[in-house]
DNA sequence: AATTAATTTGAAATATTTTAAAAACTGCAC
DNA sequence: GTGCAGTTTTTAAAATATTTCAAATTAATT
């Protein structure tokens, strides 16, 4: 599913889009304005962002401008029709594509799908601000960066893209470790206590989302 | 340079498109009529193709998808005004963007870089003063020049270039030395250390943006 | 309370990266 | 061709980081 960032001044405007979008099963966060698109922006990781660029705060050219300074996600304007010269101004600051209110439902999925294939697919997972990369090989937290060794990067990520299932910490040696490894059982314990604590420090409530099996192994679940 | 495939039936239209990008020094291939078009695309690379989709002989659309089957070249659609229908259908079949006759200069080459800087990785990258520049040859940090050798050369290039994620060894040997190298994984590593060294040097915070991740590999970090 | 399993702890064993220096190679001028 | 200067690759050591493992502690189950 992927994630949408909607940024306007209107909650009207943030409705309708959202709207829209809603029978594409995209996931729509909704902005009431460009700081607090901003803000998303630094928590969480979009796959696609739509933003106005006539709000009276802070013109939509330095939203703009902003966000691609901080990510490579790609950027449709949404604007009033007629408006040339903001349209080349746009797409000169980083903009991807741009749509002109009144729109229809139509053209805005078929531009945001155009603009999604072309965008590199990538290999995450993401649970409640809590994103696993294995592209970017990182586990980050509203954008605070968790140093993982690679034995406990792997076993997060296995966990989290199974949710809900076990895993006994024999089937996690094969897993991870790699099938007819000489290590023990016990070792598994001690990587989840490192990786417990180390994403416990950033304020993520790890113990809520992983959790252990007793007499079985350890298993993450889906809130 | 970039080489730009233009379809259309009318000789006056490619002799105007090609004279608009003319001052932008785009390498302008002319294709009359849709089975030339789609010669062309079977016998090179284009990095972007504009084509018209009101063509009498074959009509746009086939081509469009043609197109798509061959390769993965970003297609630009042009075509009458106020056909928005039309529109939707071309981004189904895997155009990317569309610009309506008549057309201004401006935004006929805003969108064609809008599009090639997402499809390809351009030619320079610049990361807080430190700049990279493929058709110079060359990295700079505030006006000093730092002299690097190929690989060292082409190694920052692909890591700017591709900031966040992680390339292994291995990898980074097939991008740079190319396929099928002899070249073993350690190797990578003096020349990092090289590269390192010379860019301390002139005193940009190498360390600060090139991070090595333990037991995977090498990636380019974005402040 | 007895039993069994999980967690913590820290130190030893392994693995990876960095450093540094030597060897092999390359393109070019003579 | 030969020799040179610079580049690339290889190699081996030192420096770092991770992984393992076993003993001590804590927690859950019966």
């Amino acid at each position: 599913m992927k994630k949408v960032l909607l940024i306007d001044d209107e909650e009207r405007m943030l409705e309708l889009l959202a709207l829209y979008l809603k029978p594409y099963h995209y996931d729509c966060r909704k902005a009431l304005g460009p700081k607090e698109g901003l803000q998303y922006i630094e928590e969480e990781r979009f796959d696609i962002v739509l933003l106005d660029i006539m709000m009276p705060d802070m013109d939509g050219w330095s939203v703009c401008r902003e966000i691609c300074q901080h990510s490579d996600v790609p950027i449709i304007m949404v604007t009033a029709r007629e408006q040339k010269a903001d349209i080349v101004k746009g797409l000169r600051l980083g903009a991807d594509d741009y749509i002109t209110k009144p729109f229809n439902e139509e053209e805005l999925v078929a531009r945001m799908n155009a603009l999604l294939r072309r965008a590199k697919p990538g290999n995450h997972v993401e649970m409640d601000g809590l994103l696993w990369d294995r592209d970017r090989f990182e586990l980050s937290y509203k954008n605070q960066y968790i140093k993982l060794t690679p034995k406990e990067f792997s076993l997060i990520g296995l966990l989290m893209q199974n949710p809900g299932r076990v895993y006994s910490r024999n089937q996690l040696i094969d897993l991870v470790w790699g099938m007819y490894s000489e290590t023990e059982g016990r070792t598994v314990d001690s990587h989840v206590r490192n990786m417990r604590e180390k994403i416990r420090e950033v304020g993520f409530p790890i113990d809520d989302y992983f959790h252990t099996v007793w007499g079985v192994g350890y298993k993450w679940i889906r809130k």
